[in-house]
DNA sequence: GTCTATATGCTGATAGAC
DNA sequence: GTCTATCAGCATATAGAC
């Protein structure tokens, strides 16, 4: 093979994110040190430093990947025709992308304090964008009549936290399977804006 | 006064309380030191130590008393006659007493990995016994027929998870206040179970 | 690319003076 | 009841050898 002696650099990087990903999930982004992000991963503390340029932007870059993750996820499903086929589409994409990656949806809530504010103003933008997808099909829906809603924005942020809640709750092995508790929530979704 | 020269014991334990809550819910458990609380207190990190074993019972003793506060008040509401009603009235109940105290609700949510087990468990349990009130709610309602829901269990954690999302956007002074802001949820919460 | 060594400072908690 | 002083250890980040 063409790879030079003792270079590794091609997957150290992603490894770092790894690790540091899982510590930040299970402990706290103020709870881990670099010396056990280096320890997981298995090279010395100041190694890690020719990968990110401090442990801030460790954080940032994870958070950013998980966020661009979903907006590409979200922009590359297959568009339905009326507003409740979408609002079906979205709360079981939703769901079904949220439990498959539980670390990054974590940490992606929990440590929104631990961002400097020009770091968490760009994760909150995009945060905003992907709430404005429902948003604007219940706008379509309300247009339509097919829809009845005290308040499209608060019906939004509602929607997104009582299927984001999924996450703090399942386990794999339980009761039941996303795809049924996708099903079991859209039932839910469903009621709450019908007409 | 009867009181002593130089004692303040009977203030400084609550103010302890009250700034480590405020910071905790600011910068998180493990991002804030003993010396940042006491410096909020006005005393030095030594004198915490009277009043507290160490930051772990401290965190606990917080986390406690909201869940202890919440379920006194949960019980201490009127008992409405139908399912119905008392589902409306937990609506509101909920919203309203967790806007009034959003550094509790926060803490009490974002910093559960940072108990250790035993404290944990002891939290899970007062957290559980409250989501009952909520899921016999609805079981009650489901036997009348008056509601009808795929899953209870999931019922409850999912309207739980969308009540409680209010705290991560509401700011005082907004579009809306508490009152309104409650019989909007409720607008949905009602459709969600409706039969 | 990774290592060791190090600078500088903060951590939780305790002991003992007052 | 509060203070000062202190212990032993760990933090982030950098410098320079290999």
């Amino acid at each position: 093979m063409a790879r030079k002696t003792g270079s590794k650099s091609e997957i150290t990087g992603p490894r770092i994110r790894e690790a540091a990903l899982s510590l930040f999930a299970q402990q706290g982004y103020a709870a881990v040190s670099m010396r056990q992000i280096a320890r997981a991963v298995g090279v010395q503390a100041g190694a890690l430093y020719l990968y990110t340029s401090d442990k801030q932007s460790l954080l940032f870059d994870l958070m950013r990947d998980h966020m661009d993750g979903l907006l590409a996820a979200s922009a590359a499903e297959p568009k339905a025709a009326t507003p409740l086929d979408r609002l079906q589409q979205f709360t079981r994409f939703h769901i079904l992308y949220h439990l498959e990656r539980p670390d990054a949806v974590f940490v992606s809530y929990m440590e929104l304090r631990n961002l400097n504010p020009e770091n968490f103003a760009a994760i909150e933008g995009l945060r905003r964008q992907y709430e404005q997808t429902l948003e604007a099909i219940l706008k379509d829906g309300l247009a339509e009549g097919v829809f009845r809603l005290p308040d499209t924005k608060l019906a939004t942020l509602a929607l997104i936290a009582m299927l984001t809640g999924v996450n703090t709750w399942y386990r794999q092995g339980g009761r039941l399977g996303p795809d049924k508790i996708a099903s079991i929530y859209w039932d839910m979704v469903r009621k709450a804006v019908a007409a």
